[in-house]
Formats: C-alpha cells, structure tokens, sequence
DNA sequence: AAACATTTATTGCACATGCAACAATGTCAA
DNA sequence: TTGACATTGTTGCATGTGCAATAAATGTTT
C-alpha cells in the first residue's frame, strides 16, 4: 500500500530494465540485420560457435540464454543459409555437432567488429556510469536460480 | 579484429543487458501470472491506467514502450474481463478513453504490493549496486532516439 | 538381457508479436 | 466548403515463441 497510489511505470526497476533491453536489442538487431540478414538468436548461435568451438544445441542452450527449441530452428536456418554444418556425435549419437562453415566464420569476421563498435558506442554514452551498470547486470545473472 | 577470436557473448553488454532483463521479467511475470491471470502488456496497461487515469491507446504506446496494436489489443482483452472500459472521446473521437473499472482498481490495488515486493527483492538481492545500476539504467532510457 | 528411466533434439500447436493496410475522424490550406 | 493530408485505433498476415509431446539414443536396474 503505503505510496501505491503514486506508483509509476517509469520508476519500477524492472520495467526499466526491460525497456532498457528492448531498446538496445532493436538498434543492435537492426544494424546487422539490414547487412547480414539474421536474427538475434541466428546471431547467438553464430557467435558461441565462433567461441567455443565444435558444440551441441544443449551446450548452447545451457550458455546462451535461448531454449533449446529455438536453439535448433535457429541452426536448422543457419544450416541452410551454408553457415553451419550439422554433424552427429561419434561418442553419443544424440548430439549434434555443430560447426561453422568457412562460409560461418567469413561471417563472423564481419559481424564482430559490427558487435564491438556497438559495445563501443553504449560504453561511449554511458561514460562512467558503464563501471555500475555493468556490476549491477553481473549481480543479477550470477546467482538467479 | 584486434581480439575478435576471445570474444565471448557472455561479456557482451548488450546481450547480458537483455539476458539480465528476460531473467527479471519472467521470474516477474511468472509470480503474477498464477495469481492474477495476467500478462506484461496487460499488467503495463492496468498500472498505467492507475497512475494516470484517463487515457487513450496513443498516451499508452508514447509512455509504456509498446506498440499501439499490443495496447490495443491487451486493453481488449482486459475489457472483455471487466477490468477496464473503452469510451470514446468526445472531443476527439478518434481517441478512446480507457478507463479503469472498480474491478480494476481492485485488482491493481492488489497487484502494486506484489509489484513493490518484488522491486525490494531485487534491490536487496543488488545491494550498493543498484544505485549503480538505475543510473546506468536512466542514461541509456534518457535520449536513445 | 529386458524393462524402465533419462537425455537430446525436433516438431506440432496455440498464442504473441510487429508491420502494413485500413476505416474513421480530424486538420488545414486554397 | 472542398479536397488533400495526418492521426488514431483495429485487424490481417506472416513470423517468432514457449511448452508439451515425441522419437532416437543412452543409461540404469533387476
């Protein structure tokens, strides 16, 4: 109860944070969409490949915040698009093995600078409140059953 | 280039921004949605409403970060669950007038505590962070076009 | 070995979403 | 006033999404 009654919307931490993503995520989105003609969870996929290697859609799934089934409609795309390879695992045959293309990583050449000079700009107008904001993120994706 | 081959998305700001962000709001949502039966847009719109009394789907979309079809059609069906009603303008009757209902009022009346519970929750969970945090937060909701 | 349980990836389904029409209304200049 | 243009809210459509169900492979228990 108490000062209900002067509750705002723009006020309320997580309304703000949400909107903060949207934001964010949409100018991202929409600068390499344009060039490179893929989505966000296309992008995801792209770039944990580039990173970590040969994986499986549950090692993505695990390590990049996207439910499995939109991990494997994502690399059922990328895998037309000629970006990735879908191959099977000699050891347990229930997992993919996902790979980049030379086709992939000629991609993700191009995309990561793109991503960089993004990361830049958001630093670039954040200044010094960049340092707090991005302590604040890690508190709440550390633990977060 | 430079360090492009350890670039890992974990370290992206903006996909931590909007991993951190879809975290909160689910877990947000969740703790209303069995207790409420309502969704995000519909919870934007009743609090909305109740901050700033009549208004019309145009007011939403400019100050709740939402697409005027997804206003118009959370303020459907919140119309057609007697929270809400839709009257027209008469001094411009493009424009509606949305407007809370005493059901409405009731249930936003027991929405706001979850709501201020919740954001007390993160805040602790943050400690000295959060004020970093808003901060961060205000500076990249302030111009962004 | 057989029966049962678990894990992995895909897919069907219902629903939400964004965008582009669209109709209704209002504004304004000639 | 008329006619061109702008604004407001709704809806059709294509697409994206989460969840549950499923099939295939593996693991476990007896």
């Amino acid at each position: 109860m108490t000062d209900a009654d002067r509750f705002d919307l723009n006020d309320f931490l997580p309304y703000r944070l949400n909107a903060a993503a949207s934001r964010i995520s949409r100018a991202f989105s929409e600068r390499y969409r344009e060039e490179f003609g893929i989505s966000i969870p296309e992008w995801r996929v792209l770039v944990h490949l580039h990173h970590a290697g040969d994986v499986s859609v549950r090692d993505i799934e695990a390590r990049v915040d996207m439910e499995k089934s939109k991990v494997s409609r994502a690399a059922s795309r990328l895998e037309t698009a000629g970006y990735i390879t879908k191959g099977v695992n000699d050891t347990d045959r229930r997992l993919l093995v996902l790979r980049l293309t030379d086709k992939g990583e000629a991609l993700v050449a191009r995309l990561l600078p793109v991503a960089m000079e993004y990361q830049d700009e958001m630093r670039a107008r954040l200044g010094p409140l960049a340092a707090g904001l991005e302590a604040g993120l890690s508190a709440l994706l550390s633990d977060e059953a």
